[in-house]
DNA sequence: CTTGGTTCCTGCGTGC
DNA sequence: TGCACGCAGGAACCAA
């Protein structure tokens, strides 16, 4: 599943490629894909305009048009950037920009539960609502313990949820969360309010240390394949994980006895050593 | 405001 | 070998 480190990945190969590129074609897949506003207007919008920079904002790929819109691209669980050659499309491709030298850019999604969005410069649509009350960037210098401290005082959700709340750790999703609170040392289902101010700056700074190696590595791309880069390749976080999806192994932190446990928090399947993290 | 449940969707693993 | 089944999971949305 695309998180901030494998969406920020697909946007550095991105800027590289695409930026001032024109788009001289948009096609669309026959599945219907949620997509704002429909594929008529996206592609009148698109026509004729040119990259000048892809950003990111948690999760969101955002292309900035030299018209004064923006593409915003969501990737869900199952959403992928590739570059795919001439007809057909691809079973789960939803669209294809076509550029002036001939390059192709696709929206892949086998599970649709990605989005496409065209914005105006101006008010964000419904589609992108999540952006709207997002927090700081956890790996800038906006994103402190006391901004993470503010948010989870007083709460009686467990802390691993909180985290996957965008408007408290934007980007952050169910492998990076994990991985926090085992650096941090601090058990996923721990109510958030209980956390110590030491408690806090630790996950402030495992947060963004693991956000910072998983773009290090190119993103973790389990055995799914819901995540890979842009041209096809596979990122290599998963070989430093320590604990997502290794329950049953043992903790990987020399000397510990303990084995990675699985359990659910906030409906979500989450991994911690009970020896490391209290 | 907070919290919890439901929905969308397909591929994959499991059990028989 | 093949089929039925159930589950994962981001985020919008709804209900209490």
């Amino acid at each position: 599943m695309p998180e901030l480190p494998e969406v920020e990945t697909i946007r550095r190969f991105l800027r590289k490629q695409v930026t001032g590129k024109r788009i001289e074609a948009v096609r669309f897949g026959a599945k219907r894909v949620t997509m704002h506003p429909g594929p008529a207007a996206v592609s009148r919008r698109l026509l004729g305009a040119t990259v000048m920079n892809v950003g990111r904002r948690g999760k969101y790929l955002v292309f900035h048009l030299n018209n004064g819109r923006e593409l915003v691209l969501h990737l869900g669980m199952s959403g992928q950037v590739r570059r795919f050659g001439c007809d057909p499309m691809h079973r789960h491709e939803h669209m294809r920009l076509e550029f002036s030298d001939g390059q192709t850019l696709s929206f892949v999604d086998a599970r649709r539960f990605g989005r496409v969005c065209l914005i105006d410069g101006g008010a964000l649509p419904s589609l992108v609502k999540g952006m709207e009350h997002m927090g700081p960037e956890p790996i800038s210098r906006g994103y402190n313990a006391g901004y993470l401290g503010t948010h989870l005082s007083g709460r009686k959700a467990p802390v691993k949820s909180l985290l996957l709340d965008q408007r408290v750790a934007c980007g952050v999703g169910n492998i990076y969360s994990d991985e926090a609170l085992y650096r941090a040392g601090i058990r996923p289902d721990r109510q958030a309010g209980s956390l110590r101010p030491p408690e806090v700056s630790r996950l402030t700074l495992a947060l963004r240390d693991v956000l910072k190696d998983g773009i290090r590595w190119c993103g973790t791309t389990m055995k799914d394949g819901g995540y890979v880069l842009v041209d096809g390749s596979a990122g290599s976080f998963q070989n430093r994980l320590r604990v997502y999806g290794r329950d049953g192994e043992r903790c990987r932190r020399r000397g510990c006895e303990g084995v990675v446990r699985r359990l659910k928090v906030g409906g979500r399947s989450t991994h911690f050593c009970p020896v490391c993290q209290k």
